[in-house]
DNA sequence: TCCATATATTTCATATATGAAATATATACG
DNA sequence: CGTATATATTTCATATATGAAATATATGGA
C-alpha cells in the first residue's frame, strides 16, 4: 500500500468535518509534495558520491542545457527555482569545488556570467548514465501516453498557479 | 508564457547533447519541483496574518484530519514528509503558540501524543475559509476530468518512485 | 532476571534557504 | 549633465531542515 493512504484518510476525515473543503484539489497539493521529497531525496543520494547536492545539480544542468554553457546568476534563479541569495551560495559551493566559473559581465557590469568549467562538463559526462538510468527507473510504471498526459496537465496546472 | 518555457529549452537542449537523457522524466521532474515550490510559497503567504507556516499547517491538519485529533511524532512525520528531528522543532513551535498539546502516553511510555488543542481547532475554523478559497482557485484550471486524471497518475508516479 | 536488540523521541551540530539591507551599476528624465 | 529610480548581485542575520548521537523505554529470548 501507498504511503500516501493515511494521508488521504486524513483528507476524507477532514472533508467530513468541514464540507467546504476541496478534497480533489488538497490531495493533488499533497501528491505534489510527498512526490517532491521524493525525487528530492533520491536525486541527493544518488549524487552523494560526486560531492553535489540536488540544488547543485540542477545549476550545473541548466548551464549544461544552455548555448554557451553561460547564464546570469538571475536566469539561474528563475530557471533552477531558487532565491538570488541562494544562487549565490550555490555558486560560491560549485566555484570551490571547480565546476563553474565566476566573471564579469563588461556589457553589463552589475552582472555576473557564471559558467561550466571544463570540470564541471566532465562531472556531467560522469554522472549522466547514472541520472538517465534514475530517470528511466522513476517514470517505469508510467506507459508512454500517460506519461505525456501526466506532462500535459501538470503544464496546465503550473500555468493556472502563476495564473491565479 | 509560462516560468516553464526557458527550463523546458534548456531540457531540449541537453538532450541534443545527451542522446541516452531521458526527456519527458526529466521533464516531469521539473514539472514537480516549480509546482512544488509555487504551492509551498502561495501557502506561506496566506498563512502568514495567522503566525504559521506551511510545514505548521500540515501538522495541524493532520492532526485535524484524524479521529480523537491527535498523533504521535512518528507518524506526523510519515503523514507530513517531515524528518522526526523536525516534528519535534514544529512540534515545539506550535505547542509555544498554544496550538497542539504534548501529553506522554501510559500505555508505551517511549511514545509522546501531539493533539490539537481548543485554540488550535479554533484557528483552522478561522483560516479555513481562505485554504477553501486557496486550494479552490489553484484548481480552477483544471476541468474535473482532468483533476481526476491528474490525482490518478500522480498516485501511479507516486507509487512507482516508492517502489523503483 | 538479565541482557541484547529494537523502537520512539529528542538533542545538538551542521547544512540549507530566506528576507531585508547593502553595494554597485545602469537607465531615464528633468 | 545630475539626480532619481530601476536592476543585478551579494552580505548578513535569521529561519528551517537534516544526520548522527544521545536518551529512554519496550520486547524477546537465555
Amino acid at each position: 500500500m501507498s504511503s500516501f493512504a493515511p494521508t488521504e484518510q486524513r483528507l476524507a476525515v477532514t472533508c467530513r468535518r468541514q464540507p467546504a473543503f476541496p478534497r480533489q484539489p488538497a490531495v493533488l497539493v499533497r501528491l505534489i509534495k510527498h512526490l517532491h521529497k521524493r525525487v528530492h531525496d533520491d536525486a541527493n543520494a544518488l549524487l552523494k558520491p560526486w560531492g553535489i547536492s540536488h540544488p547543485e545539480y540542477n545549476i550545473l544542468m541548466m548551464l549544461y542545457g544552455t548555448e554557451g554553457y553561460a547564464l546570469n546568476p538571475s536566469q539561474l534563479a528563475e530557471a533552477a527555482g531558487e532565491k538570488s541569495a541562494n544562487i549565490t551560495r550555490l555558486a560560491d559551493s560549485l566555484c570551490d569545488k571547480g565546476l563553474i566559473e565566476r566573471t564579469a559581465s563588461d556589457e553589463d557590469r552589475r552582472k555576473v556570467s557564471l559558467s561550466l568549467s571544463r570540470r564541471g562538463l566532465a562531472m556531467i559526462d560522469d554522472f549522466m548514465p547514472a541520472i538517465c538510468a534514475l530517470l528511466e527507473r522513476q517514470t517505469a510504471g508510467l506507459k508512454a501516453a500517460e506519461t505525456a498526459q501526466l506532462e500535459r496537465l501538470l503544464k496546465k496546472f503550473l500555468d493556472q498557479l502563476e495564473q491565479g
